[in-house]
DNA sequence: TAATTGTATTAATGAAAGATTAACAAAACT
DNA sequence: AGTTTTGTTAATCTTTCATTAATACAATTA
C-alpha cells in the first residue's frame, strides 16, 4: 500500500499557490489545491485528506472561519495555517481553533515541508494510545488488523488488504452506522459509483468470513451505508 | 483543580534565560531553569516535566546532543528547540529528533506562550472521543437518530429513511402540533395533495412501530396536523 | 342526515439500491 | 517465463422503500 500523504492546500494566491503545491507534489505528497473555500470543501466532501495547510488571508471566506466549518464536519483533521499578518491575536485565535503549527509569510517551502513531514510523522503514531490491542474481538472472531487476520476456533483466516481497512473502519464504528460516503472516502479515498459496486462486494466478502458467528451481522441501512452488530 | 504545567527551560543565555522563565512563570506556569546540559539532566532526575524547551547552540552540550540524551532515560517527553540559527539542515534536524516545534530567535515570548499552550493542550487530548451515543427516550422505547434505529427493550428495529426524518421531527416538537405543511415542507420539500397522502402512510408506520408502549400516541388534529404524545 | 372533506389502513407498483457470482486485468509471487 | 492473488468491473438477481391506489372510517358542516 502506497503510503503518500494526502494534502488539501488552501491558497487564493495564483503564483504562491502554485510554487507551494507544485515543491510538494516533487517532494512526493499528494497535494489537492484549492483555490477558495468552496473548492476546499468540495473536494473535503469526496476525498480524504491527512493534513490541511490553509491560508488566513482570503478573499472570499477567510481561513479561520472556514477552518470553524471544516471542523464541524470532520472534527479530527489536522490543519496548519499560513498567514502574512503576524498579528499576535491571530496566532492566537489559529492555536485556539486547534492548529497543529502556524506559520508566517514569506513560506520557506523547505520549512513548510520539514514541519508538515514532522507533524505527519508525529500524527501517524499516537504514541500511547490507549487500545491499540492486536486482538480485538468480534464476537467469537478474533480480529488481528495488523496482521490481516482473522481467527475463529484456533484457525486463521487471511484477509486482503481492502477487506482488513473496512473491517478496521466497522469495528472502530461497532454497532453504529458507517455511512457509503464515510467508507469510501476513508478507504478509496474518494467517493464515486464504481468505488460503490466494490464496496458492496467487499461487504459479501466480509459476511461470507462471519458466517460462523450468527450474533455478527453486517447490516445495511438502505441508502445510508452498513453497521457492524453485534450482540455481546 | 489547577493543573500547572511544569516545563523545563534549557537555556544557557542569562538574561534570555531569566526573561523566559519569568515571563511563563507568570502565565501561571511552573518553569525550572537549567543553565546546560548537567543541571538539565539532574532537575529530570527528580521530577516530572510535560514540556522541555532547549536552546540548541549552548557551550558545554549543545541542545541536540542534550536532546537525544534526555530521550534515551524518558522517550516520551516532548520538546521544543530554541535557536538562532536558520540553518536549514538544524531545523531537520532538530524535527527529526521528534522536536514538537522549533523557533527561531529571536523569540517572541508570546509567540512561545502560545505554542506551549497549543502542544500541551494538544498532548492532553490524544484520543477521540470514540461515538456520541444519542439515543433519545421516547416513553420505553429509545430513539437513535443517527441510526435510523428505534430500540424497545433490548431489540432494535430499522426505520426507512421517511420514518427517521419524521419522527425526528416529531420528537423535535413533541407534544406540541406539527402542522401538515411543516412537516411536508421540511421532509418532502413542498407541501401538494400526494405527498400529503404520503405523510398519512407513514403515520401509521410509526404508529405501527410504537404499539407495544400505550403511553406514546400520535395524535391528528383534525384539519392542522399531528402531535407526537408521550405520558412522562 | 346527507354530503363533503379529512384520516387510517392495507396493498400494489416500479424504481432504486443492494447482494452475489463471475469475468477480467493488473500486480505480486514463484 | 507462468501462476496466484487481489481489486475492479460487469451481469444478474433480489430486496427495499416511497409513492400511488383503493377502500374504509371519522369528523365537520350544511
Amino acid at each position: 500500500m502506497e503510503k503518500t500523504h494526502k494534502i488539501l492546500l488552501v491558497e487564493d494566491d495564483e503564483s504562491l499557490g502554485y510554487l507551494l503545491s507544485e515543491y510538494l507534489k516533487m517532494k512526493a505528497l499528494d497535494v489537492v489545491w484549492a483555490k477558495d473555500g468552496n473548492q476546499a470543501m468540495e473536494s473535503m466532501e469526496d476525498g480524504f485528506f491527512d493534513l490541511i495547510i490553509l491560508d488566513v488571508m482570503m478573499p472570499q471566506m477567510d481561513g479561520f472561519s472556514l477552518a470553524t466549518q471544516i471542523k464541524k464536519k470532520h472534527p479530527d483533521i489536522p490543519f496548519i495555517f499560513l498567514t502574512a499578518k503576524s498579528l499576535k491575536i491571530d496566532v492566537l485565535k489559529g492555536f485556539s481553533l486547534g492548529a497543529l503549527d502556524y506559520l508566517k509569510k514569506p513560506i520557506d517551502e523547505e520549512e513548510l515541508l520539514t514541519r508538515i513531514m514532522a507533524h505527519l510523522s508525529r500524527l501517524a503514531k499516537p504514541a500511547s494510545s490507549p487500545v491499540e490491542e492486536d486482538l480485538i474481538k468480534i464476537g467469537r472472531y478474533g480480529f488481528d488488523s495488523r496482521n490481516n487476520e482473522l481467527i475463529y476456533n484456533g484457525k486463521s483466516m487471511r484477509l486482503t488488504a481492502r477487506e482488513n481497512e473496512l473491517l478496521k473502519f466497522l469495528v472502530q464504528n461497532k454497532n453504529s452506522l458507517c455511512s457509503h460516503k464515510d467508507i469510501l472516502v476513508r478507504i478509496w479515498g474518494n467517493n464515486d459509483y464504481f468505488n460503490r459496486k466494490s464496496l458492496n462486494v467487499f461487504i459479501t466478502h466480509l459476511r461470507k468470513h462471519f458466517e460462523k458467528d450468527p450474533s455478527i451481522k453486517i447490516e445495511n441501512v438502505h441508502g445510508r451505508g452498513f453497521v457492524l452488530k453485534v450482540d455481546d
